[in-house]
DNA sequence: GCACAATTGGACAAGGTGTACGTTAATGGG
DNA sequence: CCCATTAACGTACACCTTGTCCAATTGTGC
């Protein structure tokens, strides 16, 4: 209802300072890594007082947790809208590999810092990304668990191997497209990784 | 059984150092997480001098990493146990996997300790799982990828999964048998994740 | 333009880090 | 059993980061 909670006119010195913020953690953690950064360094590297910094964050965390949240919205909105389309992205499963490829490749410094960032912001994109797939998961079908896998641990295997192909791509530069890597990381889902570990296929 | 190699004779107050180190580093990591870790707080749990801790290592990770050192041993004898019997776990796609789970269920505080060990313990273990993973892959079959996915694609997607649905079983309390949760992950590995998702099979 | 909010820079105490060194106590070889 | 060796202790030190406070300055929005 009250809409103008979080935009009644943000004051430009405020969106100034946290976006600078926000742009030298991520530079930092790319040159040094998160864990070495203190500060001390993200103020001096944005040229912004240390009393600043404290005046809108109480730590190396909580500024990255607020870039997250940030991020958060990006991707439910990203998420609805493919959901609402009825194009072909909508009812396929694993259907958030494709957007989430995508939008890392539209903000593939960002997307480093963030698997860069240790454990905090590792932590808190597995939180997100199990909300995404979790309601995925009960959108796409409501089949309880056919034999004895607690859904819980689906959605933790599907989160856990797609982090990890998610930074195998950061790594190496996003070199092959998010089409390719998304239908790479599909197959391995849906068809299983035996067909590309041994020939002999079902023992 | 006494591997003279490596233990010339070590001196008693040094090996009893280094162990009430790694026991009292695991205990605090349970108690208050890793992060929140000082220095300080170890000596003073372990009833250890300051400049005796740095007189065996260089900081927290390195004790961490020193830790972790010993584990890779373990695994790696294990494997090597596993690979030599001609037994049904040997010639098994993802033979790592039962390893593993019962190595975890032997010594449950130690892989609560490693998981939750922040960037350094989590970054290691997954160096040593991709190594196992890597070199099993290789030994399984020299059938090259099929299609267009690299090997070392693979090698992280099983290693991501593998890892979430093992936090996910020691968060848990690992109350299911590891042979259980060894089938349910070898299951959602090789048939894939579809089955699980919605009833539709294939597309 | 003016009132107000944000930013600044400095100062401060508290606490962790690494290192150095003299002292004490345990170890293991002779 | 004794003694040289070596580890452990604890104290002290300089350095850095953290978090908080405050007065002065600067930029905004109305």
């Amino acid at each position: 209802m009250v809409m103008h909670m979080t935009k009644p006119s943000i004051d430009r010195r405020v969106a100034r300072t946290r976006a600078t913020l926000h742009q030298t953690l991520m530079s930092l953690i790319l040159k040094q890594g998160y864990e070495a950064i203190t500060i001390r360094d993200i103020c001096d590297a944005a040229n912004v007082g240390r009393s600043t910094f404290y005046a809108h964050y109480t730590s190396k965390e909580d500024l990255m947790r607020s870039g997250i949240e940030n991020l958060r919205q990006v991707l439910l909105d990203r998420q609805r809208d493919a959901l609402a389309t009825p194009g072909d992205r909508s009812h396929r499963s694993l259907g958030f590999s494709l957007t989430l490829f995508e939008h890392a490749r539209d903000h593939i410094d960002l997307h480093r810092g963030l698997v860069g960032g240790g454990t905090v912001a590792l932590g808190i994109i597995r939180q997100i990304l199990s909300d995404v797939v979790r309601d995925e998961i009960a959108a796409t079908g409501d089949k309880k668990s056919s034999d004895a896998i607690p859904r819980e641990l689906v959605v933790q295997y599907v989160v856990g191997a797609y982090m990890a192909v998610l930074t195998w791509w950061l790594d190496r530069g996003a070199k092959p497209p998010p089409t390719e890597v998304d239908r790479m990381f599909r197959r391995l889902a849906t068809d299983g990784v035996l067909p590309h570990l041994a020939e002999g296929g079902s023992p």
